[in-house]
RNA sequence: GGCGGCAUAGCCAAGCGGUAAGGCAGAGGUCUGCAAAACCUCUAUACCUCGGUUCAAUUCCGAGUGCCGCCUCCA
């Protein structure tokens, strides 16, 4: 496998050849949440794209180490505490719980490290204290600044000029701070706030630098690939670079890559706004993969307006792709009791190729993750095979060089839709049946009949079938249609569902 | 005010110098006693507008219009 990767650099705003530090090991580093509240479909699409960024990285080859921390300590904690009448280990705690509860939902793999803030204290005491020493930063009354005018490549992340962030300031200038861009690594801590001591007496750490310190503690101190989402190019990531750079002399991250955002209604989804959706609003309603696909029919970089309806058609999507692999299923069965016959001497005149397909999906992934190409390529497939099998059933023969394709392209759309995207990892006949397309309809329903009462009827039904009286099989179906129950004659017998939203 | 992004069929969305992937929805068909489900086929005289460069532009350049983001905590 080709292991030449193209990824976009947000430093240098363009597409560079991936070439890590070591050549068979990946050093990643994703900034996490700041464990305060349920996370949010913004959290989603962030951790699912790093998610497939892991993955991807992994099936070809590379040793990746993968980093993501939790923030649990800060503003927005200790206010929630204060709320709450509790504690920020009890607010955070349970937070982070939650969240491992919503990516464990969404298939996103763990990570081998997520360490948290308040565990990395001390080297977070060092670093700052190293750049006071270099002359990077400052202490003024129990508080530590970095000086930004100290780093002479303060803005090449966010491509931002300073004098230019001086002149539109509206922020009001801290009067203790020399320059309204210096951040704080270090705060005092006021009167019931958690604090640990430090040579500035007791505090707690800024926000910036906890990153830095656990990318330092846990990877090193120059790595592959930093990620999050596009808002925290700047300030904090622009400041990771400024406080880590100072401190070791050395370039911190080699490629900054950078998620779109999640909008409602083409705008920004914020608290403010109130138009928040959190993960489980989502799951309550839908699949975990469906939600996974929708992300993945977006390229990462490009914002993505989410609604349900759209998440509705990835889930009609999805469903595609599990008859295509529930399809397969049927097909090796009927091979399996002699059904189709395997035409070993037939040879088509243009067999298909495989690689032509396992070629352009990973090419389109190797081009800065395009799993919307990528994708497009598993459906071309799809089309291919189910065509493929169809004809071969009207035949009931295929020919030796078609079953092998087949064999190989059901392989690799398993091992590429579970391993790369993690998508069917549910058994194909179980999703298919509690996810068939609903029938939008007015009353009726799981009250109006029951169980019981339905499966008399269709036995009925199915005795004036097989007497061939289809219209008193007829009044059964409009009968039960009319409170609700749709039926559906299969191969395998009867089976009914309700109308009106069936949400899965 | 400064910086940046986006504008492709009914909807979503790739592509980005050689004449428009894919998905959803819709329409036809196969199958079925009827139906449903499934599957197959079809569905953009051309990519916001106006100029320019080029043999050739949706793709590059310029101007304009519209939407959005960052410059403050935020995935």
């Amino acid at each position: 496998m080709d292991k030449k990767i193209y990824i976009y650099n947000t430093l240098s705003l363009s597409k560079e050849l991936f070439k890590p530090i070591d050549e068979d090991r990946v050093l990643m580093y994703v900034c996490g949440i700041t464990a305060y509240d349920l996370s949010h479909i913004g959290h989603a699409r962030a951790y699912i794209t790093f998610d497939i960024i892991y993955r991807y990285l992994m099936r070809l080859g590379y040793n990746v180490i993968y980093v993501r921390n939790f923030t649990d300590i800060d503003d927005k904690i200790i206010k929630k505490a204060n709320d709450e009448n509790s504690t920020v280990e009890k607010i955070s705690s349970k937070y982070i719980g939650e969240y491992h509860k919503d990516m464990d939902a969404l298939y996103v793999l763990k990570p081998a490290y997520e360490p948290k803030a308040t565990e990395t204290i001390s080297e977070m005491i060092n670093l700052a204290s190293g750049l006071i020493r270099k002359g990077n930063a400052y202490e003024i009354n129990g508080d530590v600044f970095f000086r930004v005018s100290s780093f002479k490549g303060y803005g090449k992340l966010s491509h931002k000029n300073i004098d230019e962030l001086i002149a539109g300031s509206r922020i009001p200038v801290n009067e203790e701070k020399e320059n309204f861009l210096d951040f704080a690594l270090w705060k005092k801590s006021k009167e019931g706030e958690p604090s640990w001591d430090s040579p500035w007496g007791k505090g707690r750490p800024g926000w910036h630098i906890e990153c830095s310190a656990m990318s330092m503690k846990f990877l090193g101190e120059s790595i592959d690939i930093h990620g999050g989402g596009s808002d925290l190019i700047f300030p904090h990531h622009e400041n990771e670079i400024a406080q880590s750079e100072s401190y070791t002399g050395r370039n911190f991250v080699n490629y900054w890559i950078h998620n779109g955002f999640v909008n409602i209604n083409s705008e920004k989804m914020s608290k403010s706004l109130k138009n928040f959706i959190t993960i489980r609003d989502v799951l309550d309603k839908f699949h975990p993969e469906a939600l996974r696909l929708f992300f993945m029919f977006t390229h990462y970089r490009s914002f993505i307006d989410f609604s349900f309806e759209g998440v509705e058609s990835a889930k009609q999507s999805l469903l595609r792709l599990y008859q295509a692999v529930n399809l397969y299923g049927e097909f090796k069965k009927l091979i399996g009791e002699n059904r189709i016959t395997l035409k070993k001497e037939d040879f088509s005149a243009k067999a298909e190729n495989i690689e032509n397909y396992t070629n352009d999906f990973y090419n389109s992934l190797s081009d800065d993750f395009n799993t919307a190409k990528a994708l497009s390529v598993i459906f071309d497939l799809v089309r291919r095979t189910n065509k493929m099998i169809n004809d071969s059933i009207a035949q009931s023969s295929i020919n030796s060089e078609d079953a092998l394709f087949l064999d190989s392209a059901a392989a690799f759309i398993k091992e590429s839709l579970t391993g790369i995207f993690g998508l069917l990892n549910e058994n194909p006949k179980r999703f298919i049946e509690s996810n068939s397309a609903d029938i939008a309809a007015d009353g009726g329903g799981e009250d109006s009949i029951s169980g019981e009462e339905i499966k008399k009827l269709i036995d009925e039904r199915n005795e004036f079938r097989k007497n061939k009286d289809y219209g008193s099989a007829d009044v059964i179906r409009k009968l039960l249609l009319e409170k609700g129950v749709v039926l559906e004659d299969t191969g395998f017998g009867t089976t009914y569902k309700f109308t009106g939203t069936k949400r899965q």
